[in-house]
DNA sequence: ACCGAAATGAGGTACGCACCTCAAAAATGC
DNA sequence: GCATTTTTGAGGTGCGTACCTCATTTCGGT
């Protein structure tokens, strides 16, 4: 692909625009309506002249396709330099008339955080469908790798042409992913990674430096010790919640040897053992000063303090900036949080899986995705992901 | 415009993807290369069938032109919606054959800041330019207000479609800014907001919450005092600065009444000025624990730490990423940086100011940028927008 | 110089939509 | 019921590219 370099001004430059007016300007046949001025890009034709070949050759070349010498395919790369072209993908698509049908498969739970991640799709498939991308959600019970097994073996022969997915990485899954893309469907792996998988892109953020962040915060916070923290973790992802812990440890270990962390709780996802669980061992820790949730079951470990009169009292750090966690960081119930923006992970997975699809590279900064710390003070004004999803509904009809 | 709506599954349904298959699915004339599975998507002339209209009678609804009647109106959207029909842009935007030149108006400064943001205007352009969008970097002197009123009021016959514009709001500035949007031009702030202009958008963070993050930050770290504070401030954009500094204040004075905050040193970007200021007003703060950076001029403070041999005993807060921060952070020189994604605010930029040519709604979601913090935990791996341009430049030649 | 193979040219169709013109039909006013 | 206006239909062209076919030219080897 061959890109338009937009020409940059040197750094001392005058203040005069007058010699970025384009050359390639043409006078259009006709005038048109309005105010604009057209500043016409050189298209395949103009290469073709340029070059000296046929517009039947300049396409060879633009596509790869064979039975072209080196040197007439110089010739073209080199009118295509001397113009300054540029594909026009809009038009090439609409050429290949390509579209795309996209999956984004989900555990079945009634998590905030999958919740926010399924409306973030939707959003994004919304926006996507105007060009030409169709994305369906697709979920599977948490608990049941077999079943996600048959799902994803269905969709090949359901015209699926990609598919995101949330999911631990059980040996079953493993294998369905594997045999997904023996089948040529590219597959990304979302939130949690599945690194013996082959997947083809993994978009989310890196847990270990999570876990790094939430440590520093916790540390400094603290300022430095004495004291005790608490881990609390869910299971769904275990994996995630392993780096995330590794990477709080390290960094505790390491530069904040005066605080003591305690082991990780298990709260395997109820609300019910968390609130339990966090009561006792709050007893039990009476100098506790921090607590470190990595995973899900913020409301019933807000719920607990609550009932413990320790609300705000502790230094609490979470993961993902749900509708509860903004509220509870509002109201100064917990102190900061670990989050990743989910609209841009959405629309992030769109754009791979249509790259993969077409087999074209990504831009790696726009689809990094941030470990973000959100603090009351930095809180977006907007919810990030809201569950109220009829907010934008604008008509665009002028 | 009428989106398409992707089926949602319920979050109880089961995880079968067979009533997933789109209604709409046409057999292909001819059947296509490779294994694809094309689900055609309705277009107008299926809407036109399926209202009972001619596509004459569709395209006037779709683009809103006169002379239909009501009742003629209805039964076409009703078609639409009820074949889920969705305007495809990319042919429709061929069809208008719209193209787009946007200026982006930047100081013509040495800042490493200023730098980063026209090298990520410059990547997000050349992106860009496959859509039709073309974006020229402009700079004007720094300290010439008149100069920059000029070049401005160049743009509108110089065939612009829209203007990015990061400049210190003066009198004779609104008035250009004013001028242009008479003539048509959309105009967008950014980083600093011009707000008396009437500006079309801004893009950029809200310096005030950034100040009170940075507070929160300084206060957290420094464990609630006992302790003094400096403040740096350059003055390229004067009210950038002091809303930082008064969200600075806001929660050090709330929050944390142990810590002293000194009065706001400004340096005018001279780093020779600033190495001078801090070096001396250090001797004079024996206890003084933290520095909060608002402005520029990174360089010139690490050094002077560095010759006071104070490196890392400071609690150090700044902005934005650039280059020298992120060394600095990985160095410990600097704890924590308060920071604005440049490639996305390049990205966004480029996204509005094309909504706003077009006049179409803006997805706020995704145009809000996001006040971020880093430290060297969640230090993103890659250059965030880095000044080393030829690392991308990848062939999409399959 | 001749052959087969490779390279190139010429021209067409299609993609989905915007936008135009002109004629025909339907609705409206009186 | 007539004339007038409004609404609708039919059909065409073009946007920039992809992709196809078939003829023609050029090349490399002998």
């Amino acid at each position: 692909m061959h890109l338009f370099f937009p020409r940059r001004e040197g750094l001392s430059g005058a203040a005069s625009a007058e010699f970025l007016i384009d050359v390639h300007q043409r006078q259009p046949d006709s005038p048109r309506k309005g105010s604009e001025s057209f500043v016409m890009r050189p298209t395949v034709n103009d290469i073709a002249r340029e070059a000296g070949v046929s517009l039947a050759t300049v396409d060879r070349v633009l596509n790869a396709r064979p039975g072209v010498r080196e040197k007439t395919i110089k010739a073209v790369n080199d009118a295509i330099a001397r113009l300054g072209y540029v594909r026009d993908l809009t038009a090439a698509n609409l050429a290949r008339s390509r579209s795309y049908r996209m999956a984004a498969v989900l555990p079945d739970t009634e998590s905030q955080f999958v919740q926010s991640l399924a409306q973030a799709l939707t959003d994004a498939g919304q926006v996507a469908a105007t060009t030409r991308i169709e994305l369906n959600l697709l979920r599977f019970p948490p608990e049941d790798p077999h079943a996600l097994a048959a799902l994803l073996s269905r969709l090949p022969d359901s015209g699926y042409a990609g598919v995101a997915l949330m999911a631990p990485e059980t040996p079953v899954v493993r294998d369905a992913v594997r045999a997904l893309r023996a089948r040529g469907l590219p597959v990304v792996a979302l939130v949690s990674d599945l690194p013996n998988t082959g997947r083809d892109h993994f978009i989310g953020i890196d847990n270990r430096a999570a876990g790094r962040t939430a440590g520093v915060l916790m540390g400094r916070f603290l300022g430095g010790g004495p004291g005790q923290v608490l881990v609390l973790g869910s299971s769904l992802l275990a994996r995630d919640m392993v780096e995330r812990r590794r990477g709080f440890d390290e960094v505790m270990l390491r530069d904040f040897p005066g605080i003591e962390v305690l082991q990780s709780l298990e709260t395997h996802g109820s609300g019910r053992t968390l609130r339990q669980v966090v009561t006792e061992m709050l007893a039990n820790v009476p100098d506790a000063r921090g607590i470190y949730a990595m995973g899900d079951g913020l409301r019933a470990l807000t719920q607990a303090l609550e009932e413990l009169g320790l609300s705000g009292k502790l230094t609490v750090i979470c993961h993902e900036l749900t509708p509860h966690a903004r509220k509870a960081l509002e109201g100064g119930e917990i102190t900061a949080v670990i989050t990743q923006n989910l609209g841009h992970l959405a629309r992030s997975t769109l754009r791979v899986l249509r790259a993969k699809a077409d087999n074209l590279p990504l831009d790696a900064g726009q689809e990094q995705i941030r470990i973000e710390i959100v603090l009351r003070e930095n809180l977006p004004p907007r919810p990030d992901v809201s569950l109220d999803s009829d907010t934008d509904t604008t008509e665009a009809a002028a």
